[in-house]
DNA sequence: TTTGGTGCTTAGAGTTACTCTCAAGTTTGA
DNA sequence: TCAAACTTGAGAGTAACTCTAAGCACCAAA
């Protein structure tokens, strides 16, 4: 059993935030002792794991809910949360193939100046001139 | 030149959210014509590319504003531009490698849906039996 | 026994980065 | 000439935190 600061610290998401999840009902099962305190389990950690994973690849708080009472409702929900996990994953593999490109391109501006600094900043008078080799790329 | 439609369009950004930027100063060369229409040059082009890259790897308007502003200040500030550009792609390989994970875990997620349905929901006359498979992982 | 640390709640203010609506002005095709 | 299609800036609204604060409970050390 884990305290909230536990939880924190173990899935790297905030206290704060923890909370703000607990409240919009995405860890049901998430027991408290005689003093009211949150007593995360091991199964409870799964919830913050899925969430975590949902939210980090930008599905919308309404939608986990959605998702979660599927998952209470029970087996007849399957076919239903097999496709959000389908579709997630789509959006995610779409956003692997966004950040390589900007990595790409990163990496293009990373090299530019590195050649900028190697020649030690010739033709650097004219603050415009610095400007359209920015455009680059 | 490009209306701020065509912009838009051609970069995959919401006229809105360019007007957003433009009023943020990302933008600080765009034109206008007599009527006050925005008029994007291949240039400013560029430099919507690079406030979209910036943006899509979590760089904070504040910080995207002062890599603007040193561009427009300059060579001088060569070293302290290559300093964020390289700091940026060490954010954004960090993000490739959460990104990863979550897609592996998604992975396993469809898996276990696929399995779930192809033996068709036997054992499934209890909600909680559902919640206890759903933890996995 | 008091003090410090941790945790709970509710309520509400603040933040970031959009996102959308709207009124007003301009241009253009039927 | 007039309606449709664009553009503009101002400003309201939204999502998802993020933080503060008041007020209470509990426990362990000094």
């Amino acid at each position: 059993m884990y305290t909230i600061k536990e939880v924190a610290e173990k899935m790297d998401v905030s206290e704060h935030t923890l909370r703000f999840w607990a409240k919009s009902g995405f860890f049901p099962f998430v027991k408290r002792d005689q003093n009211n305190i949150r007593q995360f389990s091991e199964d409870d950690l799964a919830w913050v794991k899925i969430v975590k994973c949902l939210r980090s690849v930008g599905t919308e708080n309404k939608a986990i809910k959605r998702y979660i009472d599927l998952c209470i409702i029970g087996d007849s929900t399957i076919p239903e949360r097999y496709g959000i996990i389908q579709a997630t994953k789509l959006k995610a593999e779409e956003q692997m193939k966004e950040l390589q490109k900007q990595l790409d391109l990163l990496d293009y501006k990373e090299k530019f100046y590195q050649n900028l600094i190697k020649n030690n900043l010739k033709d650097s008078w004219n603050p415009m001139n610095n400007i359209q080799l920015e455009k680059a790329l």
